[in-house]
DNA sequence: CTATTTTGAGTCTTTAAGACTCTATTTTGT
DNA sequence: ACAAAATAGAGTCTTAAAGACTCAAAATAG
């Protein structure tokens, strides 16, 4: 990233009065893209993958498809894959296309991570990967599209330790990372959980994405602060040792609120 | 962003022993990639744009690029264009040729903000676009390779009212965003400063991203705190009127560096 | 030599997180 | 029925870091 050099002088140059005057070709734009046809070019292969995450009994999950293609036929890797360029509208809409696909449903929370691309990450050729990642609850997640071994949740933690196909398993790594960084300062996890919990089940899970516990006092303080929960009024049916926790929702605003302040890493 | 589904039984799969098992495809690997032919799909454009800042006089400017070819003939754009599959290694290397291509250096911070792609957004057909910002001291900007029109440094806030090429008015606001937020929580600007430089150069420029104005003394502790920076030991050799201020240069981690609380906004 | 400007340090206040305490509510064991 | 244990959730003191304001030192302009 770094890498300094040097040139002489400065110069400095104003703007045209237009930048539509004049055309510098003698080819009309219209017989330009008349005669345009993208396979008389050299392209890269673009693809969508995403790294979809929900939490089942304290423990974060993320969503495998078995490969049924080569290359890395029969490796589990992320879902996802090329663009569909009649169906899909645009990136957003092909990550979600491949998640409904697997899952049955489109997820709540999408968020972009990076792009990859090189000359040898896929053995076909040029590549570059859009990757996505996603966040929804368990319980909303099964298929009934594909065949039971083709798609499994798996814990991040036993995913992570598995030859994954392409680069795959950076990109959990870099998924998990980025949301690592929205449990500091933000409360997305929270669409991780079904649609109503408890304040003592969203802090766990942000104790476990962030690998370290929460002082709770200051974790409530934030969410009053934030204001992007609402009470259903209702309390926890489950019945456990302790006080029967209220049950919350989460608002529309959840997804952009953003704190000043980190918690403490 | 929210849409939330529901399914009516979740279920779970165990991972098999291994992922390498009894390929599910009569063909072979081999045979598989030397018949693929990239060509033979319907593939989406993909190209890496980047918008490079600079500071000069207490302004931002950003680097455009008249374009010299269809679509958006002779429209102002940004920096970039197709990945050259025999040169580039990967995104960040395409993003850097071009930079140079245009300034002659490559830009001592390069950072992904986000990749852009839909049906519409290119008049030959479905396009990804992945974007970068850069930064650079303005004394370290200018080309020989290109004709004096073809590029030239703008003020931001002129260039977002200029009609660009593509949607690049779109990811100059994107990455202007980006270097907000940078700018609240890191000390990332810097690198559109030259090699040294003051304190009060580097505050004013953080004021100029934000657009308001930040407390000395805060922004002075939080330095020291970030331990970034090292003195030159020299002082400003520019003529002003008060105490002649001490000068600065970056130290490698300050790339990396981030804050736990953000700047007020 | 004095007024003015800028750098840069000193210090009080404010905000929000960490750490710890305490109480109400619920289940479990006897 | 009652004691013990566990959990939810509020109260409060401490601590870290930013905001706000003051002030001294160093430089220039007149």
């Amino acid at each position: 990233m770094i890498g300094i050099g040097f040139i002489n002088a400065a110069r400095y140059y104003v703007v045209s009065e237009t930048n539509k005057s004049q055309p510098m070709s003698q080819q009309t734009e219209q017989a330009y893209l008349a005669s345009y046809n993208i396979k008389d070019y050299d392209t890269c292969l673009t693809t969508v993958d995403s790294v979809l995450f929900t939490v089942l009994n304290g423990e974060l999950y993320t969503l495998l498809v078995r490969r049924a293609n080569h290359p890395y036929l029969a490796y589990w890797g992320l879902p996802g894959g090329f663009i569909d360029v009649q169906r899909d509208v645009d990136l957003t809409a092909c990550a979600n296309r491949h998640l409904a696909e697997k899952t049955g449903i489109i997820p709540p929370y999408l968020e972009q991570v990076c792009s990859t691309g090189s000359k040898t990450r896929d053995p076909r050729g040029w590549s570059t990967t859009v990757t996505y990642y996603a966040l929804m609850a368990h319980i909303q997640c099964t298929t009934d599209i594909d065949s039971v071994d083709d798609v499994q949740w798996l814990p991040v933690t036993q995913a992570l330790q598995m030859e994954l196909a392409f680069d795959h398993k950076q990109m959990i790594e870099q998924a998990l990372e980025r949301l690592k960084q929205k449990a500091l300062y933000s409360l997305v996890p929270v669409y991780a959980l079904p649609e109503t919990f408890t304040l003592s089940e969203l802090q766990q899970l942000h104790e476990v994405i962030l690998g370290k516990s929460i002082q709770s006092k200051s974790f409530r303080r934030r969410i009053e602060l934030a204001n992007v929960l609402e009470e259903t009024g209702e309390l926890s049916t489950q019945k456990g040792k302790g006080k029967r926790p209220a049950l919350y929702r989460v608002k529309a605003s959840a997804a952009d609120y953003r704190f000043m302040r980190n918690l403490e890493y």
